[in-house]
DNA sequence: TGATATAATGTACAAAGTACACAATTCAGC
DNA sequence: GCTGAATTGTGTACTTTGTACATTATATCA
């Protein structure tokens, strides 16, 4: 019991002055799926101890801004896209993590789709980067992708949005397929199917794909509306 | 594209000094099972704003500290306990969520044993309070307690944490009872013993409960070391 | 028109979840 | 020492969900 005297900030008055003494950043660890591949969207840092290396997009926190503000006006900055699935991961608190002094980061995993987003030229230090690729990265950003890629696989079996890596319209190949990248296992093509068909989540759209060179499949979308209506139906179970 | 051409902290080397004006803290949510029910550790606080309104523990982050080592260093200096189960849930930075600044806080999930924590009557300003009679707390400390509780909730049901409520020795009892206060769900007592001798995780004590007015129980142990051989093989599957 | 690639579909079996009832043991109170 | 109250401990039938697996159909390309 040390120090139970001292003032405490949750029930004490006090002055917090010199306690003003830390930076905030947010890092978002965007999620794209391409060609059939799970990437991420990098930059090259200039920083001096991390010259060359691949970093997350992050920025420093305004003092009158939101964490999760702050989260979505990197995502706007950097990709142009609004309106993207945008989730608190896990605030990373190291004391020696960032060489500039003592910055927290909180991390941010956006899902987005790489077809609503064309790199700008201008940003050329921008990278879509195959996830399985990634070696070492600045900071602490590779222990933060690790973390965060955690995180997705445990929430795209919990939740459906995953469509957010997908075009409107997808195929259920398409839909397996990303689940395969994200999670590393291959499902059954006729049970996989028969799964989602009876989520009741999918609403035929009554198109082919085009432009492939084999039989086409039909199109889907993800029916929001079918969704708020089971998820009230909280799930319970234990399954370890 | 606002604003591309302005410093940032991951890729530019950048004077930070101007932007250390945060204060950070770290709020321990402090879960523990006494008589049949489900409890908060809370306190009193002396804040002007929120004189009398119940809080949960937190302290500000120290400038040479990482945020895991603040939150122990909390529950130890509050509840004197050491080697608890504590988990880092989500980071609340709302502009004006606290009257003496823009301090941020991250919130920890600890899980106790309330039989190993004697309130010392010096603290008396310390309270195990029923989450079910909780009504409005200090700060934005009710979004984090219900945040919190919705992650314990999940967390349960993923991996056997649960243990940490109770004593090192119990009843199936005991167990069902834990899991049906913070679920809010009541599971069959037969089916709910099979499931739970099927996963493997309960070790026979060879004894019976003592002191009961009833036939007694066996006592059971969570077997870790049964679940660190079974952790490996992660689960995957859709469920929404 | 033949080769290639993938779509679409169903069934049998195994595993897991659910609903449900009765005899046995301990203590408390008389 | 008997009775009532409370709770333990156990099994089976049924339903639901998961899994393994093969054939025909349709589109493009050469």
């Amino acid at each position: 019991m040390e120090e139970l005297a001292r003032p405490n900030i949750n029930t004490t008055p006090v002055e917090l002055m010199p306690d003003f003494q830390f930076a905030l950043s947010v890092d978002c660890v965007i999620f794209g799926y391409d060609e059939g591949v799970l990437k991420v969207l990098l930059i090259e840092s200039d920083l001096p101890t991390y010259k060359g290396q691949w970093s997350l997009l992050g920025d420093l926190l305004r003092p009158d801004e939101d964490l999760e503000e702050a989260s979505y006006r990197v995502l706007r900055e950097r990709t142009g896209l609004t309106d993207m699935f945008l989730e608190q991961v896990k605030t990373f608190g190291a004391v020696n993590r960032h060489p500039a002094g003592r910055v927290l980061t909180t991390a941010y995993i956006a899902l987005v789709n790489v077809k609503d987003y064309q790199l700008k030229k201008k940003e050329n230090a921008l990278q879509w980067k195959p996830v399985s690729e990634i070696q070492a990265m600045a900071f602490d950003h590779r222990l933060i992708l690790d973390t965060s890629l955690t995180v997705l696989q445990r929430k795209i079996q919990e939740e459906p949005i995953i469509f957010n890596l997908l075009e409107k319209k997808f195929s259920l190949r398409d839909l397996q397929h990303v689940f395969e990248q994200i999670l590393g296992v291959e499902f059954d093509r006729r049970n996989f199917r028969k799964k989602l068909f009876t989520t009741g989540l999918l609403m035929d759209e009554n198109e082919m794909e085009q432009q492939v060179r084999h039989r086409p499949g039909r199109l889907y979308s993800f029916n929001q509306k079918a969704y708020e209506q089971i998820k009230r139906k909280t799930f319970v179970g234990l399954q370890f």
